[in-house]
DNA sequence: CGTGAATTTGAGCGCAATCAACCCTTGTGG
DNA sequence: CCACAAGGGTTGATTGCGCTCAAATTCACG
């Protein structure tokens, strides 16, 4: 009635199936289904780069938050429970569909970047195909874009938001590599070296980031020269800062490295007052969480930064940048 | 009356003003001299990328022993001490001559590893032309090519030997980024980022290297992508290992990453025997010279590995890997 | 305003750096 | 041919930084 063309599946398979033949503009699912649940579709169509940036509406008795918090991390973009209002339901299509409008606004966004990003205009058409409406995923806080060990599908501009990039060490703790915000690629060395991440993504925020296929992404770099290059010197510049930073691990004291991973963070935000956790902090800084608090409430005593919950508020950088080893 | 054409020059300032505009294929200089001694005239020459490859030949009274040292550790190629013979000294200017025909060949050998570089033939010729034989310069044991502030010259290519990359930590302690050899490049975030070099480049024993000029070397990259697609796969793979690198350093343990080191220099040289120093070995896994010591006697213990003075051979490489931490 | 998660603080201890002495190899001069 | 530096490598003793485990406290969020 409200004039959508709906087609039906009986179960999460075939409706995984269903959804990755016909590419609806939207999916409504429930949770307990035989074959397969909503869980399952869902991580199915996520990790499908033809249908992961479908919209997708949980539906069911589920009423738990658990469940409703467990599917909202899992990348739903709705929630609702039944029994159910039509025009609540009507609503959540609506602004699910519209958000995806506004997306394309997004997208011209994105694509003004790309444009800028090769300054000669060479290529740049080509790069406009790259960034298909069709690629652009919203994540939620926490969400897991990828994990250590999945296949590679392409390279990731971030659109909006912050992602970092952890890598796990054999015994499990988890040292974060990088921070990447708007404007900025990442999963370049996996998509191009290896077919397998070797790290994970995580959104620290919301965020939206938009795949680039790494075929296509391959031969644009290759037609277009001057794109590659940018490529070269983004690649080579991280390369010094990994070396900096290896440096910074190897012989600095937990104080040092604490306020070398400060001022890191205060560049990567660009601003002096930030929030983070004490666990990500002592993921960059390679410290045990206590010892992070620990450095803090000293720093504090210093009168070198300010603190209220997990926001810092860096006051004076110069005796930061020249903490004694 | 050999037939060389010969140009003279009253002092060391007078000498390399010459050098510089006259481009002599061998240079034969005294050391006390005045306006400039010996050591500054090497010095400068080996600076300027246009004189960098001329042979030079110390002709001097001083014959003390840690002067011929001195004078070849800077890069001189040969060291006559007056009195002399002139049949010596002849022997001497044809066999630097001759050397430098030998480079020639070299250079194919060079030019065949940078068109295979390219598989697709384009761009091999432009890289030919870039490698050119005046850039090919010899490197004795311990010579250094470039310090942390040096201006950058360009990309280096080792033809032999092999060059390690090193920086410092504020409180002068050194760590090991990159060993180099045959057919590997080195230099490139340096040349490509910043216009000073933030690393230093040493040879670890005789080698010699080769340099691209950087402006020509990014005019390479421009022209032709698939020679820049391979620099990015390079770079891509770089990266990540100094991913894993910092995880090592953040996590592991003294006893886990000398196993990982060594297990990293066995790849590099791609045998199970090798040579190297223990202060090389300690600015590699970033820990003291002493404890180096202490865990290779602790991994002979075990049966890891065997130690004869420098050298080291694997024995146990699945232990080694699987270290505990 | 309650609850679970995040953060802070405390106590204890083990690993690896440091300082120091000693040993071994290598090359050199008498 | 031997003695003797000199540099690299090894071993010992000591110390303290930062990790771990544990408990208390605060924060965020519904």
């Amino acid at each position: 009635m409200a004039g959508y063309a709906v087609i039906t599946a009986a179960d999460g398979k075939i409706g995984v199936e269903m959804a990755i033949k016909h590419l609806p503009s939207l999916v409504i699912c429930d949770i307990m289904m035989p074959e397969l649940d909503g869980y399952g579709v869902l991580y199915l169509l996520n990790k499908n780069p033809k249908t992961n940036a479908i919209p997708l509406i949980f539906l069911t008795a589920k009423a738990e938050r658990t469940d409703v918090r467990k599917g909202m991390e899992m990348g739903a973009d709705d929630y609702l429970i039944k029994p159910f209002d039509d025009i609540e339901l009507l609503k959540a299509i609506e602004s699910r569909l519209s958000k995806k409008k506004q997306q394309e606004q997004f997208y011209t966004q994105g694509l003004k970047k790309l444009t800028e990003f090769s300054k000669n205009s060479d290529g740049a058409l080509e790069l406009k195909n790259l960034v298909e409406l069709k690629r652009i995923r919203n994540l939620k806080k926490g969400q897991i874009l990828y994990y250590e060990g999945d296949t590679t599908q392409g390279v990731y501009l971030v659109l909006s938001g912050k992602v970092k990039i952890s890598k796990l060490s054999e015994d499990g703790r988890i040292f974060l590599t990088g921070i990447y915000h708007t404007d900025e690629y990442f999963g370049m060395h996996d998509a191009l070296v290896a077919k397998i991440h070797l790290e994970t993504a995580e959104a620290m925020e919301e965020a939206s980031i938009c795949l680039l296929q790494k075929e296509q992404f391959d031969e644009v770099l290759s037609k277009y020269p001057n794109i590659a290059m940018q490529f070269i010197h983004l690649l080579a510049s991280s390369i010094q800062n990994k070396d900096e930073q290896l440096v910074q691990m190897a012989y600095h004291s937990v104080r040092k490295r604490m306020a070398e991973t400060l001022i890191r963070i205060s560049e990567i935000n660009k601003n002096t007052i930030f929030k983070i956790s004490r666990d990500d902090l002592a993921a960059m800084a390679g410290m045990a969480t206590e010892t992070v608090s620990r450095t803090l409430s000293d720093f504090k005593e210093e009168n070198l930064l300010e603190k209220k919950g997990s926001e810092i508020q860096l006051i004076n950088l110069p005796k930061l940048q020249n903490m004694k080893n």
